[in-house]
DNA sequence: GCTGGTCTTTGATCCGCGTCAAACCCGTCC
DNA sequence: GGACGGGTTTGACGCGGATCAAAGACCAGC
């Protein structure tokens, strides 16, 4: 059962919007907008679609306009690990290498801008403006792994679940009235995958910050936070 | 003592052929190098030195020449955690961000070419090439990060170690006659900060590593990989 | 209704690594 | 020489989270 995903944060816009919103594209004027639309193509892609798979050779590009993805790094005995979590706006593939070292997978229904690698390489030789767009979003993202390799080493599963809840709170609330509430956009084994914990361990955390009443489980795989002082305590611990 | 650093992977050349072979500069042409040159300063600075403080506003930037530099991130609760450690061709800092967020230290006395700000990132605007060198150079440097949180997430003290060690003999080697020979550019208690480990639990996964054969340790910080494939054999658990 | 599948929760047990503590090594200084 | 002091090694012990195991939830299909 995926139909009570609302992770969408918006209705779609139309496509011009959503992309002018977007890392790549916010430094183009119009008539730069309409070339690499020409070569943009819109595509919803349903939950549990893979986009890039380890190893493809010329994988795909693309801007996200909705949804979540997941970024998932293969270990050597087959335990995966997902690296990183794409939100609306983000970036999607590896322009450059030449393999991509990552599997893309989608975890809510999500729309995409899909560009040809060596189209949008070359619409990027043109227009320096976007390609340090892309640096300075590569740099941030760096950042964030770097902030998550702290958190993976040295918090306990208390910490690292607190300050998981707390993140995806910030990225996926409804900015509007209910604030503190959101759907989780994936299961608790894939939870266990971005914090490094077993699933039985993740469990165990949400059922704890429940039994405290710092959060709640209205069902399904929603989450409202109704204490975030000492959700936010924990997290620091 | 730190008179056994050997980890200057040459004896350094003159300062254009350095400086060509670095991720900035290998896209220049003589005339541009001369002007990138011309805002360069080249300086030695010695170990324990540190280059930015987290937080500086307007902090440095260079091209690291010849040693080895750590860049840490300082947790909530002032354990600090080893994000990156950068060998020569190495870009140091953060062109854009407007304060640093991690500090950077020299491990070895380092050999660097320093440039401000404000003038690196004029002479970029005119040499998208060289923009283009910092982007990819960025993305391999975030596909090490996320290689670490697997590491850091997944795997036991047994194989960080390993790991390390491996991941050390790649990077120091004199590619020379002595293989599998180096000397750490650092102490134990950084190496736990690397791998999210005590400094105890370092010290005897190494003397398990010595005993089993696997590695020697003739002095000093000094080590000689015996058993490669043992070693990586334990780094794959 | 019942049955089978997947995901989640809860319990019991084990072991790796953090913690505390003491000894050791190898410099420098007096 | 002996006394320091920082880094390293070794030991004893306890706890957090992995592992193994089983019981619920919840849904799909019949």
């Amino acid at each position: 059962m995926r139909s009570e995903r609302r992770t969408a944060v918006a209705p779609p816009r139309c496509s011009t919007c959503a992309v002018r919103d977007s890392a790549l594209c916010s430094a183009l004027d119009d008539g730069d907008l309409a070339r690499i639309h020409a070569i943009g193509l819109r595509r919803t892609v349903a939950a549990e679609q893979v986009l890039v798979w380890t190893g493809d050779r010329n994988a795909i590009c693309a801007n996200l306009v909705s949804g979540v993805l997941k970024v998932v790094r293969a270990g050597p005995d087959r335990q995966d690990h997902i690296v990183g979590l794409l939100f609306p706006g983000d970036f999607v593939g590896e322009l450059f290498a030449d393999s991509a070292s990552d599997t893309v997978q989608v975890l809510c229904d999500a729309d995409l801008c899909i560009y040809p690698r060596a189209a949008l390489r070359h619409v990027l030789d043109d227009h320096p403006a976007a390609e340090r767009l892309l640096l300075r979003r590569a740099l941030a993202t760096l950042n964030d792994a770097r902030k998550w390799m702290l958190i993976l080493s040295r918090k306990t599963a208390r910490a690292k679940v607190a300050t998981f809840l707390i993140d995806m709170a910030r990225r996926l609330d409804d900015a509007g009235a209910a604030a503190g509430k959101f759907d989780l956009p994936m299961s608790r084994s894939e939870i266990g995958a971005v914090l490094g914990l077993t699933i039985e361990t993740v469990s165990r955390q949400v059922t704890a910050l429940r039994v405290a009443g710092i959060i709640a489980l209205p069902g399904g795989r929603s989450v409202v936070i109704r204490d975030h002082a000492r959700l936010a305590g924990r997290a620091a611990a």
